[in-house]
DNA sequence: CTGCCTGCAAATAATTTGCAAAGTA
DNA sequence: TACTTTGCAAATTATTTGCAGGCAG
């Protein structure tokens, strides 16, 4: 937790009981949230606190790399933690489970940015594993 | 253009002057278009055409294989026409060129369905390369 | 003929913006 | 104190839906 606050603070931005209480529900869901999921788990748990500064304050979280923004086709917008790096924040990728949203973390990735592909030079690449985690498999087996 | 109608009506749609247009479009840009692009362009060199009637096509176009929705967060949803296969159509992705929104063919994908990673059953993946096409990288050096 | 397609008009619903008040460093 | 961040209210705006009429097979 605190060595995903600092993320803020090297980032020059400031730590404020609202983004605590966001990467809290993160770390305590463990999975895929969209800014409205946020939204109601943050007016149970605590006082209210506006959409907007929701949207807001996702967008800033992962700018700084604590969340990451989940590629999805729906029409909401789905952000997720950053799976906690085993130590610094290497080059990496996230698998989510499509049954509950886990995330996991995917150490290998075969791109470079700056490489050169198909007559193209590399500026950026997303990868997203949609996967069953071992838990969602078993269910889903057993059903 | 007679191979990507053909996977229309494989798919047991249909082909009607509207998809043969909107495909038409595409084959010559050669470059991604956002739903709104279309509209504009097809009001200029055809009939009228309703923003709706875009919307769903595109969704067609794209559920046959004949498009393929581009990973973007902006605001707006984009498609591009799924690459040339050399002959079948294989597994592969796609690289995007930042710049002019042209889209080139990546045959190797290091990632199959099924298997296990991480712990995680894999069920799909997206795997989108962003890049500059050697012209734009041209111009680029140029300025 | 029959069922898929098209256009139009109107409805959604997610995201943004502006600003004054409050809080962090 | 100076500069962010927050909350609220209101505005956008891309995307959808419903339906009556038209068209491909």
């Amino acid at each position: 937790m605190e060595k995903l606050l600092g993320k803020l603070r090297s980032s020059g931005l400031k730590v404020t009981p609202r983004r605590k209480a966001i990467v809290e529900l993160f770390l305590r869901e463990g999975s895929v949230l969209s800014p409205n999921d946020v939204f109601v788990a943050l007016s149970n748990s605590m006082g209210k606190c506006g959409l907007p500064g929701i949207y807001r304050n996702l967008e800033t979280l992962a700018s700084c790399g604590i969340l990451f923004r989940v590629v999805s086709f729906g029409r909401e917008r789905r952000y997720a933690l950053c799976r906690p790096e085993p130590e610094s924040s290497l080059h990496h990728h996230h698998i989510v489970c499509v049954s509950c949203g886990k995330v996991g973390r995917v150490p290998e990735c075969h791109y470079r940015d700056g490489m050169r592909i198909e007559g193209f030079r590399l500026v950026s690449h997303i990868v997203q594993l949609n996967g069953l985690c071992a838990s969602c498999a078993e269910k889903e087996d057993g059903s």
